[in-house]
DNA sequence: TATTATCCATGCTTTAAAAGTATGGCTTAC
DNA sequence: GTAAGCCATACTTTTAAAGCATGGATAATA
C-alpha cells in the first residue's frame, strides 16, 4: 500500500472514470488502472465496479474510503504541527523558578511578555529550588531555569544574566530599627532575625552566610519561614528583620520598610540558564526574547 | 511524503540509529539516510538529531511521531473491514419486507438464522409495500425484498420463490360461518367482509380482486384494515370474515378460525427479489441461505 | 445497422526513483 | 592512537512507476 495509490482511488472516486482521473491528476489512464489495481490487491478486496461506463464503489470500496478519506488531512495537520513545534510557536516549555522570584515585577513582566509572543506554547512554570533546578537541566527536564548562582565555567549549561540584585534589610515600620536605621551588618546585633533552612537554597544560603562571616555578623535566627512570603509575613507582624534581594520585595505585605547596608552591596544575579546543547525552538525564543529584554533594561524597572 | 518514509521514521525511532535501523529493515543505511531527509524536507521540519552515537528525535519529531503511529494500524484495519465486507461478513443489508409477512415462522427463522450467521451484518428491515419494495430494489436503495407478485420476466430483477401459500377464509369461532363452512367463496353472499386499501399492496389486492371476480364473487366490504394485525383484530371481533395467506395466521389473536375453500387455491408465491446486477457479498449471502432453506423446506415447517 | 466515442485492460518501452556500493569524516571507547 | 561505530556524500545499479500504442466492450448516434 501507498500514498499515492490511496491518492489515485480518491481522485477516481471523485472523478467517476478512471480516465477523467488521469487526466485530472495529470498521468495516463493505464499508470492509474495499475495503481488502483495494485492498491485493491494490497488491500485484499475489489474496490471498484468497473462499468463501460466509468466506476463505482463497491460495499467494500466505500467502507474504505470513508476511511481514509481524513488521512491526507490528518498527515497534513501532523506535518504543519511539527513546524511549529521546530519554529518555536507550538509544543511546551518547562521553565524553573525559584519562588523567590515569582514575584519580581521585570520577571512577572517577562513571562508575561513571552505568553502573549507565544500563544501556542504551553509555558510550565516549575517552582523549584535552585540546585534541583540545575539537577533538572542537566537532565533535560526543564528547558531552562530561573535561578542565582549557577556553576560557573560549566561546559554543559550557558547562562544569560537577566539583572544584578543586591540585599537590602527588611525590617517592621514601626520597629526599633525602623527609627533609627542601621548602616552595617554588625549594627543589628542581637536584633531578633529570620532566616530559612539552608536545605531551601543551598547556594544562596551558603554564599550569604559566608558573607555575613567575612562582615562579622552572626545572626540572632529567631525564626524560620521557607519562603519569601512566609519571611516577609514573619517580619510584618514585628517578629524580627532579615535581608532579602531588593526586587523580591514587589509583593510585600504594607508595613515593611527596608534599608540599604554598606556592607550589604552583595552582589546577586538572577540568571537565566539552559543547556548548551539541544536547545529546543522554544527554548530558543525564550532566551531570545530574554536578551532583549535585557538590553532594553525591562528587568530593572519596577514598573 | 510516503508511506514507506513514515514506515523507515519508525524503525530508526524504534532502533534508535540509522545503521541499526537499516539492517532491521534489510536495506543500506545510505538508503535510509536519504528518504528520512526527504521525508523531513515534506515535512519541513528536522524530525532527528543526529549525533555521533545514533539518533533522538526532536520536538517536533516526537510530535510528528505521536501523530503518525497509529496511522498503520488505522490502515490495516480499514483494509480488514473492506475485505470483511467483500466476504459478505461486515457491513449492511436492506432489506424489504411486507407487513403482512413480518409473522410468518419460516420467515423469521430464515431472518434468524441469517443473522446468527453474519453477526456482523446490520440487517435493516424496511417495512414496505410491495410497489415501493420493486422500486427501491430498482434505485439499489434495498438490497433485496420479500414480497408476492413481483414483475415477470425482467430482466434487471432476479428473483427466488421461497413457498407457495395460499388463501385461507378466516373468521371468528363463533360466528354463523365458523358453524356451517362455506365451501366456496360464492357462499359467502353478503357476509360482512374485512379488507383494505388498494394502495396498501396493488399488486396483490388487483391479483385477489380478480380471482374473485372470476369466481363471481364480490365481496360485502364493511371495514378496512391496512396491515393484518388490524384485520385480524377486526375478525377476531367478530365484525366480519375475510381471507388472508394461510401462513400469515402465525399471529392470529385466539377465536380466529381459518377455512380452505374449493375456488380459493390461489397459490401466492412469497419471492425473494433482488437486482440482478451489482449483487453485494451480504445480498449474495442472504441469497444462498435463502436457497439452502428453500432446499430443506424449512419456510413451509410451521415451527 | 453500422459507426463513433468512451471506457477500461494489456503488452511493451521509457523514465524516474528507489536501493546498493564505496568511501570519507567524525566521535567515542579501549 | 587506533579501532569501531555512526551518519553523510558521490556514483552505479536495480526496481517501479509512468508513458505509449492498441484492443475489446459498451452505449449513444446517425
Amino acid at each position: 500500500m501507498d500514498l499515492r495509490q490511496l491518492r489515485y482511488l480518491l481522485a477516481v472516486v471523485e472523478a467517476g472514470s478512471f480516465s477523467a482521473a488521469a487526466r485530472q491528476i495529470h498521468i495516463v489512464q493505464p499508470a492509474l488502472t495499475r495503481q488502483i489495481r495494485a492498491l485493491e490487491e494490497s488491500v485484499g478486496a475489489t474496490l471498484l465496479h468497473r462499468q463501460s461506463k466509468g466506476v463505482s464503489l463497491t460495499a467494500a470500496g466505500q467502507s474504505f474510503v470513508r476511511d481514509i478519506t481524513y488521512l491526507f488531512e490528518h498527515l497534513e495537520n501532523a506535518a504543519e504541527k511539527a513546524r511549529r513545534i521546530e519554529q518555536g510557536y507550538s509544543g511546551e516549555l518547562m521553565l524553573g523558578v525559584t519562588a523567590m522570584h515569582l514575584w519580581v515585577p521585570g520577571l512577572t513582566r517577562f513571562l508575561k511578555t513571552f505568553r502573549t509572543s507565544y500563544p501556542g506554547i504551553m509555558l510550565k512554570l516549575n517552582t523549584i529550588l535552585s540546585g534541583p533546578q540545575i539537577t533538572a537541566i542537566r537532565l533535560g527536564q526543564l528547558d531552562a531555569g530561573l535561578l542565582f548562582f549557577p556553576p560557573e565555567d560549566d561546559d554543559q549549561l550557558e547562562t544569560l544574566k537577566l539583572y544584578t540584585d543586591h540585599l537590602v534589610l527588611v525590617t517592621q515600620s514601626d520597629s526599633r530599627l525602623a527609627h533609627t536605621p542601621p548602616r552595617r551588618l554588625a549594627d543589628l546585633g542581637e536584633e531578633g532575625f529570620i532566616w530559612f533552612d539552608r536545605e531551601m537554597t543551598p547556594n544562596y544560603h551558603d554564599q550569604l552566610i559566608g558573607h555575613f562571616q567575612q562582615c562579622g555578623f552572626t545572626p540572632n535566627v529567631i525564626e524560620k519561614g521557607n519562603d519569601n512570603t512566609t519571611m516577609l509575613s514573619l517580619v510584618a507582624s514585628g517578629i524580627g528583620c532579615t535581608v532579602l534581594p531588593r526586587l523580591t520585595l514587589a509583593g510585600a505585605p504594607p508595613g515593611v520598610v527596608s534599608f540599604e547596608l554598606e556592607d550589604l552591596r552583595f552582589p546577586l544575579d538572577l540568571m537565566l540558564t539552559w543547556r548548551r546543547d539541544r536547545i529546543s525552538p522554544v527554548t530558543q525564543n525564550l532566551i531570545d526574547l530574554a536578551r532583549e529584554h535585557v538590553s532594553k533594561g525591562l528587568f530593572c524597572t519596577s514598573r
